[in-house]
DNA sequence: GTCTATTTTGTTGTAAAGTTACATATAAAA
DNA sequence: TTTTATATGTAACTTTACAACAAAATAGAC
């Protein structure tokens, strides 16, 4: 939908480039922002070319001219997702790899942000909100997760447990009661164990949130999901970035929690950090 | 650094503005992008006034002149620059404080991409390859991190542990030999129990890599650190972004690992991934 | 009300930026 | 080599943006 990226089309098109334009070219790539600053005269002479090679230069671009190109620049450095998750490479190098793995999460993060259901949201935080007692429940990398959940709800002054493993989880949703809030945090939605898991913390009374795929089979167990678009998992060296929206869509829960529960709780948050403060060096 | 969505702060200052002054910023507001195509001449008859007083509304607005601004407009026009952490304000419903966190979050991660050092990185990944055992350890909110270190590192056919309390984690830095590595993960750096065990784990020939503040009293332990700016934590309703940025670091070395690893490796990590299928529901 | 002070807006001229047309250099083909 | 095509630069030209100043308009004082 959205204009494709300006300068990953530059930096697609630089090996059928002349010389010059190339020079030009690489200015531009090197910092993008500080180009949609120059005049044309200041770029040509960071390119050590002429000004009518830049003016060439844009129209190679569609654009009307210089000043357009400026224009398409800026807004591709703006919104044009100029976080494209290119896949690493077997023989990148640190800074390679760095810059595509941070940019990947980035990307990822960004589609899920659209992706956000304000509804859906609004809805699991109303159950959050009522529950008497609270257990998330996360296998293997999502196991770190639910952990974090636990954290972060760890602050509400009620009961919260995180459980990692098939065996505990089973039992707790076996000893569920009406109350209960169940969050069940799963990449694909297709583990049958969760999936069983779920049903049964329901038959007993429990609210079951699902953090998971969309139209997956633990989808359609819970009482409510989150829907987190899974990307496909085909890159090798690239590692999950799923994980890091479903952090994120705990931390979105957990601030709807606090801002409902109003303001003489952000007293009690205030006690908890400064409580903290004791078993820190001061900063210097 | 960046400033957000021009367009809104245009729109919120309408009130305040001169006659001919909101004439400009009417016809801008009318058409954004057809704006960003006009010269200042055009646009100053669109709206029935001189150049100079377009240019002054321009200055008005942070901008330099009128190409300047139309730069700015045109970034703002492209998703009003998107990743900028606006914080969560008391009476912001769902789409808002979820727009917000993951804006946040995209932020934080995005000024970490640009922080980032390879050759720390690449060192870091030197000391990581030749180890004989792994050693994570996290406190608090950071103990969830150090977990799913774990579970990165867990592929790599060697003994990786996760501790999140001080007595174990104490336990293990006195135990260490030659050939282990302890990598530390802290927010702030300045808690007195991590300090002193990585000391203790230095002590003993572990090599420490931290993941942690720049210049606190634990990167001042460290073999080698990464280096994570601390945001300022003023926000109440805001949540942690930096755990994030250490769960990616932690993709950036696992990444790292395996890519030094070679070909070879990839078959064996393909392994692990189908061995998780048996426990799947078929994809619909 | 008039008169002054202040702010707002427009006019003119100029410097800078961008563009065009053309000339020269460079490389490829004959 | 010469000839062609392509790439790049030079110089003239056009447009654009801006500064400095002048004219309105507005507000306040008398």
């Amino acid at each position: 939908m959205a204009s494709h990226d300006l300068i990953d089309r530059i930096r697609s098109r630089l090996e059928e480039l002349n010389r010059s334009e190339r020079k030009v070219a690489d200015v531009i790539l090197q910092d993008p922002a500080a180009a949609t600053g120059m005049s044309i005269a200041t770029l040509a002479q960071a390119a050590s070319v002429s000004e009518p090679t830049v003016n060439r230069f844009c129209r190679n671009f569609e654009a009307k001219g210089y000043p357009d190109f400026k224009i398409k620049l800026a807004q591709s450095l703006a919104g044009g997702t100029p976080y494209v998750s290119r896949s690493v490479e077997r023989d990148d190098d640190a800074a390679g790899y760095g810059d595509k793995i941070f940019g990947a999460t980035i990307a990822a993060l960004d589609d899920a942000r659209r992706a956000l259901d304000a509804k859906r949201i609004e809805r699991a935080v109303d159950y959050l909100i009522q529950a008497k007692q609270i257990h998330f429940f996360g296998l293997g990398a999502s196991g770190p997760v639910a952990q974090d959940a636990q954290h972060k709800f760890f602050r509400f002054n009620l009961p919260v447990m995180a459980y990692e493993d098939v065996l505990m989880q089973r039992m707790v949703a076996a000893s569920c009661h009406t109350g209960d809030v169940v969050v069940i945090i799963s990449y694909t939605g297709r583990t049958r164990e969760l999936v069983e898991i779920a049903r049964l913390a329901r038959d007993n009374g429990a609210i079951v949130l699902g953090i998971t795929a969309p139209g997956s089979p633990l989808a359609a167990e819970c009482t409510e999901t989150l829907e987190v678009i899974t990307p496909e998992d085909t890159d090798v060296y690239m590692p999950m970035t799923s994980r890091m929206i479903h952090l994120a869509l705990i931390d979105v829960l957990a601030t709807g929690v606090t801002l409902r529960r109003g303001e003489d709780f952000l007293t009690h948050l205030k006690k908890i950090k400064d409580s903290l403060q004791a078993t820190r060096f001061p900063a210097s």
